[in-house]
DNA sequence: AAATTTCATTATGTAAGACGAATTGAATGG
DNA sequence: CCATTCAATTCGTCTTACATAATGAAATTT
């Protein structure tokens, strides 16, 4: 089967092998393109990669390099390398979903609704009761944080880079202020999901409504060390992302808005 | 500075080098310890770790072996190698924190009560929500786990290796149940906390009240297509257990109790 | 004939040595 | 004093070789 004649080249081998400019290194352009064939189903579950000097000579690259890129999806728990019995792709419950490579993968792999239905429904349980921690456990440092991304958004919009990034780090902020360290790991999928949603508005061209009093009420009742209501404003911002960016008024299976009218 | 007189040898330096023995591979070995020193503050975020030819003298092993280890880390967003600054930890709020072998490494360097409040936390606020959408999701297949493990529970208490995992398995098929990948993903950070409680009560011999009948509720709401039931029996059952464990009668700054009477 | 043991195969794990490339920092020159 | 150049350091990569363990088939024994 193995046509041994093909010799392994300069690691510029233009059809099938891995680019040499300035894409980063080789293994972690492999690993890249590992993760994103495995979710996007090229491998299931239980098959067997091909044997790393396979990898090396199709890809013309070297076995370490081929090695590492396979460290770096097993400590992601998508493959499990075995002596003599090769590489395995685990059962997808053991993926980390919420790595942000494994997240851009996903991306990158199958712009999925059901991916950006998901983690929006994540951000709905999740933000709303960091709001309510931020609330009570913040310092001066989260409320400047936060309060400085204010501005940049009020007069950058989102529309910028820079715009963009302050909206980021203003959700970033609020995490950390959360005081769980734990569940500021979770930070990562957030940044994603925003950085996303807005990409989307501004390929679609829907500027919408202006962002900024959501953000400022939430900031507002955390500044006022008032948990419930910034439980209620959070709450409130993510769904009027979810409108804009769904098109659905509410997330399905969650319950409904809090007993507060707009 | 450096000394070029040890010479590398056969991988087995009794004081400082890594064990051949059954302790896994050679690069896992030296992932756990990495890991474990920089979560026990042996590196701070910033500091450079020794290059990898230091490393691979100093623990007696070859350098594509502390390569893989360091990639390892690097893919759980703990350190990032650069070419010739080194490799360098880095700030803690990229790290990981609910990857399984992340957990892991914190509980082996410090067994911190921050660290255990935090997780309960979470789960406090992720599970609930789970059982709610569980409620409405929820298929033959997904009942037929929780019953399962519900059994498993009652017959071999959690004494037993195999009552502890199946409590585990009863969350995992709820968390299954909520039909969330991503959400899904945090299961393996809540196996870790029911794990840890479940160990703690065996060893300090405090068997307390008998588990199933709060798991069991919440198996019927679920049953009975009622998120709300669900909701609130899955914050009861986790708050008995952050009772149990942390002797509180609840987590400051969560809401306390839903309207419902005990 | 069935079960056990043995052994060769195969893929990952490890080692050693060399070179490439890029970035940092110091030395040099304007 | 600033800019440029250059050299040293460290990661990135390649190559080759051997070790190790697990698999499956063959051979032996019961």
């Amino acid at each position: 089967m193995n046509k041994p004649g093909r010799k392994r080249l300069a690691a510029v081998s233009k059809h099938d092998g891995l680019e040499s400019g300035k894409l980063g290194e080789l293994h972690t352009q492999l690993a890249q393109k590992l993760g994103i064939d495995i979710l996007g189903r090229k491998w299931l579950p239980g098959e067997i990669l091909p044997s790393e000097v396979d990898m090396a000579n199709t890809y013309a690259i070297s076995r370490p390099a081929v090695r590492e890129a396979i460290r770096t999806l097993a400590a992601k728990g998508m493959v499990e390398p075995r002596r003599r019995r090769g590489t395995c792709v685990t059962e997808r419950a053991k993926w980390n979903m919420l790595d942000p490579d494994v997240l851009s993968w996903m991306f990158a792999s199958k712009p999925d609704e059901t991916l950006v239905k998901n983690l929006f429904e994540m951000r709905l349980i999740l933000e709303p009761a960091a709001a309510r921690l931020a609330a009570q456990r913040r310092t001066e440092a989260h409320l400047k944080a936060m309060s400085d991304a204010l501005t940049i958004m009020g007069r950058e919009t989102l529309l910028t880079e820079t715009g963009l990034q302050a909206d980021i780090d203003f959700h970033a902020a609020l995490m950390s202020a959360a005081g769980n360290e734990q569940l500021g790991a979770l930070n990562a999928s957030i940044g994603a999901t925003v950085a996303l949603s807005n990409r989307y508005k501004i390929a679609h061209d829907i500027l919408g409504r202006d962002p900024v009093p959501a953000h400022m009420a939430v900031y507002e009742a955390i500044l006022n060390r008032d948990p419930e209501e910034a439980h209620w404003c959070m709450q409130y911002l993510v769904r009027l992302a979810v409108k804009d960016l769904l098109h659905m008024d509410a997330i399905e299976d969650l319950p409904p808005e809090a007993g507060k009218e707009a």
